[in-house]
DNA sequence: CCTTTTCTGTATCGATCGCTACAGAATCAG
DNA sequence: CTGATTCTGTAGCGATCGATACAGAAAAGG
């Protein structure tokens, strides 16, 4: 038995695995993962049922990994706003960066990671935990990057980077439900300047 | 025919229609609208299909009910935040009332306005609708009490009531997203603390 | 060519979905 | 008592759920 790396032999896809992914991540963040049929899905990513099942798994696995590309793609804004040089920039990077892409005019309102599977019935109780998991995950980073603007003097000495960071995940969240709700951008916009204003971040 | 107010016919019920509705209501806002199946809701409310049909209409009707309740039972600290005698012991009740509501021990965490239908599939749009309308209407309000605070001359004249009502229920649904992430009441109550220290309502 | 491998759609699986037809049970009017 | 009315659970409706068995199609290796 040999494994070649490349070369495969076989049938070659008839699709791209890529965009495929990307139709399907905005079926879910449109619908939530159990409101986002099989059919939904294999009709927007323009595939059987049966070549989603070989190239994904199944529909679990398959959320999964719309997530990690939601992450990378209309959800980098934290990763490029944890960049920011001082605790204020990443605040307000963070609040400005989850007001556009919750708005976005050409893309589901909201934010997959809030509204993906905030309740769910017993078949996708996983899936909420992952969900979950993600909202805090991304709320621990924005903790230690305040931790470490804590460390540089940044901040100041009495300023509790948990609490911090809490404040603006809260916000954000708070804002992604906004935006299923059907409010404007410019009116959270307006929120997220406000908050920032009278925030003792500055 | 004569409409007679009372003293009616037939078999009576054998279960206490609004008992029922309380435990169809904890089952909405654990599981959401759709997450909640049928047999799931039955089953909690000591019930058969057929009597929850004929006490409720249909599964949308048993929500609309299950929501009303909410509002006038968990949710109604909004209610009593409003008659609060300033625009800042409005939002202090407000945010405060979130936090103890979306982490009560006995009860679902979250806020059933929130995750009871954030994204639904096709059959459940109307519900979806019909919570965001909700949210928003709870704004409405806060923004009423807010406008009627700078009339009063509670707040300054030139506070933007809509602003601050926008900016209190943003962070109130925040709060409820981070209950359903398992986030505890102690930390939450911190955010709400610090939220109302920094803000122009004083 | 032929064999092997992998991808493809069709057609369908058992389970569950919301919902209801039906008949028996329990009450009131007379 | 009888008849009318309403509530009750059982049993099952058609539709849809996520997931698959199957056979044909399209490539590479020999």
């Amino acid at each position: 038995m040999r494994t070649r790396q490349s070369g495969r032999t076989g049938r070659p896809r008839g699709f791209d695995t890529e965009e495929a992914l990307e139709r399907a991540m905005l079926v879910f963040w449109e619908h939530g993962y159990e409101g986002a049929s099989l059919a939904d899905l294999t009709s927007a990513m323009g595939i059987s049922a049966t070549s989603m099942y070989a190239a994904f798994g199944n529909k679990e696995e398959l959320f999964r990994k719309a997530l990690e590309r939601y992450s990378d793609g209309p959800g980098s804004y934290l990763v490029r706003a944890l960049e920011e040089p001082t605790a204020l920039g990443v605040a307000t990077a963070i609040l400005n960066g989850t007001v556009r892409t919750t708005t976005r005019p050409a893309h589901p309102h909201g934010c997959m990671g809030v509204q993906g599977a905030l309740t769910t019935g017993d078949s996708g109780r996983e899936v909420r935990d992952l969900l979950a998991a993600w909202r805090n995950n991304g709320c621990s980073r924005v903790r230690e990057r305040f931790q470490r603007a804590v460390d540089d003097g940044d901040l100041p000495s009495q300023a509790d980077p948990g609490l911090l960071a809490r404040y603006v995940t809260t916000l954000s969240f708070g804002i992604a439900v906004q935006a299923a709700s059907g409010v404007g951008r410019d009116e959270l916009q307006e929120v997220a300047d406000a908050a920032l204003r009278d925030w003792p971040l500055h």
